[in-house]
DNA sequence: ACAGTGATTTTGACTACTCAAAAATACAAG
DNA sequence: CTTGTATTTTTGAGTAGTCAAAATCACTGT
């Protein structure tokens, strides 16, 4: 009895809730969950309860749900799968990063262990997909960096775009005009906390400025070898790290 | 609202299952039907039952099941995706072509048109796939040549395999150990009505019997332009033909 | 013409998932 | 404390698909 597509989708998503709570936080409220599902709070309670019965995810009423150690690998797996198969669609097959996202979606919960291993292998035993999303490794382990966003990082350095957090595909097609694709390098010129705004320089000069629900997607690594590694000069369509 | 993955396949079934159906026939019976989906035989019924509401086959209870026109359009859609994804796992995902059908059972209700397209141009436009199956179009156009078998065939000619109508990985690697693969030739020595078996040589000039059952799984092509056209001397790895 | 056999349909029930709306709970503010 | 609000849980119901077993039908052979 393998997990079916609705457990699968529940695990993943609250892998990614729980990843998205403010500091501190470990439970994520299942009125996330079910906006995130697109399910009635209701329903997501239910299933909840489900999941929590067969160990695969920790519940307390009222509180939250998050993922057992159980739950952890599966949704690993899944997101592995999804991610893997993201980066196969753009790579091999020639999509656009915009729109790869719903095929991959889809395919998360039918690919087979043995064709997602010689996607892997084609790929090269890549580490992110094409938002710069960390593929999980083939027995379920997560390494997450932990990365500043363009809200958060110093101002006045040059930072280098380390994942892009949205999938919508007309923010990820505004993100590769501005030139900040994961591996691209921005510099931060100047913050306006009351404007709610970030002053960006990209790499062909030219200065934008972002909103700070826009900055805040943009995760960003600040450290000097990042930048040195980065491609240096024109860096139009840069690939996401290995 | 879509198709669910369970109706494609009772409408892929019923295709595949008239196709099989004895000369004249052209209502599969439910059994048949219910056994090839592998649920009970009153599961069938009832679903047929919906199927035919909906307008996708014709139902004559005590009778069987046909599918309508706008029926086999669905049906075939599904095909073409099931039978690319096959091709294209074993072209470009170089997987062996025993080992694709089941990756194929589950990716055909998932991929994308989109993706199919791509799929379709990447492999330009076959017509069969690994087995020699026909590829239908993408408006649902399925053109099906009519072959004879191993068993059918006239005794003593060259001809050349067309299609393997059998998806058990054990079988397809016979096929294969034998050079009996799509595109392959195979000279009909004798057959014996009795013994219920067929004596071939293949490409080595190796002799080897088959059974009245497999015999009649290897879809043949007698015309001479086809023997002509095959891969004349050590024809080992032979490809479908485009 | 009719009993027996095998295929088919009907029936009643079950699982997995979902929703809308009512009830319960938590919590902040007075 | 108590009240108001937002969140969560409960309840009752519905859809899609499934099964086992009983009832029905079609057809063969005598």
């Amino acid at each position: 009895m393998p997990p079916s597509s609705t457990v699968e989708n529940y695990l993943k998503e609250v892998y990614l809730g729980v990843g998205r709570l403010p500091a501190g936080a470990t439970l994520l409220p299942m009125g996330q969950l079910a906006s995130a599902l697109g399910v009635a709070p209701g329903t997501a309670t239910t299933m909840v309860k489900a999941l929590a019965e067969s160990g695969l995810v920790d519940y307390e009423p009222y509180n939250g749900v998050r993922l057992t150690a159980a739950g952890t690998r599966l949704a690993a797996t899944v997101l592995r799968r999804h991610r893997l198969v993201e980066l196969f669609l753009v790579q091999v097959m020639g999509m656009r990063w915009d729109e790869v996202h719903d095929d991959a979606e889809h395919l998360e919960h039918v690919v087979s262990d043995r064709l997602i291993d010689r996607i892997d292998e084609m790929l090269g035993h890549p580490e992110t997909d094409p938002h710069g999303d960390p593929i999980p490794g083939k027995e379920g382990t997560i390494r997450e960096r932990h990365f500043e966003t363009l809200l958060t990082c110093p101002v006045g350095t040059r930072v280098v775009v380390a994942r892009v957090s949205d999938q919508d595909p007309v923010f990820l097609r505004f993100v590769e005009r501005h030139g900040l694709k994961p591996g691209q390098v921005v510099s931060v010129e100047a913050r306006d906390e009351v404007a709610d705004a970030v002053q960006l320089r990209g790499a062909d000069d030219a200065t934008f400025t972002l909103g700070a629900r826009a900055a805040s997607k943009l995760l960003v690594d600040v450290t000097p070898e990042a930048a040195a590694a980065a491609t240096p000069s024109s860096a139009r369509d840069a690939a996401p790290r290995r």
